[in-house]
Order: C-alpha cells, then sequence, then structure tokens
DNA sequence: GTCTTTCGCTACGAGTCGTAGCGTAACTGG
DNA sequence: CCAGTTACGCTACGACTCGTAGCGAAAGAC
C-alpha cells in the first residue's frame, strides 16, 4: 500500500501538460473572439497566437464549442455582490454586474453562440451550466438571502416550492439582461436597470 | 410618361423568380434545421433538399444567417393574442404563445446563433428585429392597451417614457421565456406561465 | 536509464465556401 | 414574332477549415 503519493494529485507518470499553454490558450481565444466574432473564429487561428500546435488544442478541447466556453468562463469570476443595504439597490448591483461583463465584445459574440449549440449537445450544456450560469445564479441567491434577513420578502417554508421560485428569479433577470443586451442590442445602464428593478420589486400593477 | 405600367409591380422584364422555389427553400431550411442543427446546416445541402441549385440560394440571400433568419421568421407569423379578459391572463397567453414557438427544435436551435452572429453585423441584426423581434413586440403593445383600457395600469403622458417602460416589459417578458426555454433548459408550461405572471404583475416584495 | 505522456511539426482526405461560366428557360416590350 | 433581360440548373474551381495520423524530441516519474 501507500503507493500513491497524493490521491489524483499529479501522480501520474510522464511529462505534465504545460499551465502556461493552457493560459496562452484561453487567452489567445478571447483576443481572436474581439476580432473575429464567433464564426470566424478557426481552431488554427487560435493555436497560432498562442504558440501552441494545433494537436494541442485538440488534446484538452474537444472543439470550437468546449474552448471557447472555458475561455469565456472565466470573466465570470469576477462577480460578486456587496451588500448594498436594500433588495432594490442589490437588484440593481446584480443588473448591473451581468451587464459589465455581457457588453464586452468576447462575451456578446461567444455566449450566445455556445448557448445556440448546447441546444444539441447536453455535455456542452453541462459544461455552460456549471462554469457560467450558476455562478450568475449565485448571486441572485445571495441577493434573496439578504433580503430575507432584512424582512424585505419572507422565508418559504416548502424547499421545493423556494427553489422554483428562485430559478424563476433568476430567468428573469438573467433574461431581460440578456435581451436588453444582445438582442435589443441597446445599453444596460443605471437608468435601464433602475426602472428594471421599479419594475420587479412592485410589480407592473403599481409601476406608473 | 406614363411609362410604367404599375409603379414597381412586375414591372421589370425578364423571367421572374420562382415563388415555388421561394417556398422549397424555406421548408428544406426548417427541416434541415431539425435533423443537423445549426452549426452542421450546409448551404449545398439545402439546395438540395430543395430541389434547387445552390447558385440559386445566394442569389436571393447572402449567406446562412439571413436565410435561416427568413426560414424561421414565418413561424413567428401565427402569433395573435386573443382578450382573456384580464391582464394576468393575458401576460400568461403572451408566454406561453412565445413558448409554443421557442420549444420548436428549429428555433431552439436558429433563433441564438442568429442573434450570436448579429452581434457582428448590423445588416442582420435590422432582419431580425422586423422580421422576428417586432412581431413578438407587438403582443406586448396590444396587451398592455388592454390593460390600460380595463384600467388595471394607468395610461402614461409622456410618451418617451411610455415608449422606454413598453421597452423594458417587452425584454423581461420575452428575455425570461427566452432564457427559461434555452438557457435553464426547462420547460414553459402552465404554471412556470402562472408562477412568472404573478411575479410580473405584483413583483417580488409582495410575492410568497 | 526506462517508461510514459506531452509537445511541435508536417501532411493528409474530407468537406464547405462562395463564385464564375455556360447554355437554357421564362417573361416583357416593340 | 423577335430581341432584350433576367432567372435557372449545372459544373468546376481555388481557398479554406476540419480533425486525425505519424514522427522525433522534450519533460517528468520510477
Amino acid at each position: 500500500m501507500c503507493s500513491e503519493p497524493s490521491p489524483g494529485r499529479t501522480a501520474r507518470p510522464g511529462r505534465p501538460r504545460s499551465a502556461e499553454a493552457d493560459a496562452a490558450i484561453l487567452l489567445a481565444t478571447r483576443q481572436a473572439l474581439v476580432e473575429l466574432g464567433w464564426s470566424k473564429l478557426t481552431m488554427g487561428d487560435v493555436a497560432t497566437r498562442a504558440g501552441v500546435a494545433k494537436t494541442t488544442l485538440y488534446r484538452r478541447w474537444a472543439g470550437k464549442n468546449e474552448l471557447v466556453v472555458d475561455a469565456v468562463a472565466v470573466l465570470f469570476d469576477e462577480l460578486e455582490l456587496p451588500d448594498l443595504g436594500s433588495l432594490a439597490a442589490d437588484v440593481e448591483g446584480v443588473v448591473l454586474q451581468f451587464a459589465s461583463i455581457l457588453q464586452r465584445p468576447e462575451t456578446k459574440t461567444a455566449l450566445m453562440a455556445v448557448v445556440a449549440e448546447s441546444t444539441r449537445d447536453d455535455a456542452l450544456r453541462g459544461r455552460i451550466r456549471s462554469a457560467i450560469v450558476d455562478r450568475q445564479k449565485r448571486l441572485v441567491l445571495i441577493g434573496r438571502e439578504r433580503a430575507q434577513v432584512r424582512g424585505e420578502i419572507p422565508y418559504e417554508a416548502d424547499a421545493a416550492l423556494s427553489a422554483r421560485h428562485a430559478d424563476l428569479i433568476f430567468d428573469v433577470v438573467a433574461g431581460a439582461v440578456v435581451h436588453r443586451a444582445l438582442v435589443s442590442a441597446e445599453p444596460v445602464d443605471r437608468e435601464w436597470a433602475r426602472d428594471f428593478t421599479a419594475l420587479i420589486c412592485t410589480g407592473l400593477q403599481t409601476t406608473t
């Protein structure tokens, strides 16, 4: 026994994969997305930009879809939500956080494309979910809990119903921001965020 | 003078374009979308399915993007909204109308893809707007006016503010449905539509 | 040193793109 | 009926991308 130095950690023999190559590839992918967009981005081009052989890309990613998801996912790491003191302020904060990432050219062109591909590829959908969607969703969950602590919205006894409601809120917030930014193609600025917050907090029938 | 028989109407000499070919191409495009999805759909394949030369496609559409927009756009023609008697019922109706189209495999795979392309192509964005987005938006405008007539929501004096608010509502409704159907990849059924309607009508702070 | 894995490089068949050129078909106006 | 004009089907083409295979060399584990 005791043949494994540490379970799974660098236990494999042979030359290890270059971490620098990984970083260079993902960076090159983002740069290529900005310059070329999704459709004109090619694996060969990314390899050249990264100073790496094309075969190296295919050893690590199955194709363009997976590569781009990973390349864009790191941009969502910066998502954080300081406590702004009220539900309305937190909603506005979430909206502006989403928007700040969605307005970058590399996410603009890549996000919808990989979502489109994911409609025919379950594995890709899972990758998007864990790498991007869940990180966004976390903000919504945090904001809701804060509002409950403040007493702005009630706690829910039924856990299943609570989860369903959280999913709903997330789809509304994320969907609205994405639709505004990419389909309507108009800016998600502070003014829009304020209007949206008013609508989502008090509803249609009380908004003037 | 009087050299034009009727202004622009079939006034041009030469062989007219075959309307049947148009219909066959758009139908073939939708079928190919269902079977192959967006990324594996090729112009040559569509031409073969439609029983048409590849060059004929390029004479009418600049490329895959424009072709698919037109092919999918006709699906949005069926959008209608019977008066269901209340704001809540109308919202639910709009949601289910959107969903019924978005759940079709050809729209699922195509819509996000062309939106992604449109982020780098202004002409394409305009085409999407007039062929698809505006048709959806109409339902929202109709629903709002009905609610105003019923007295459920107030009229707005400021026209600019009124338009801004309508845009907001549209992005929220359409965005939420799209996000639920394509990103979260879960069904937009009557239950979800009811939950969404409750949220959008009365707001977060009054929802249990 | 030996084993194992990764790396860069080259080369390849397969497939797609968008266009050009040709002869033919269809419709208009004199 | 006869030009003139436009659309059509067909073929062929160079350019490009794809994803893979094969090679020798490099890098770490034992």
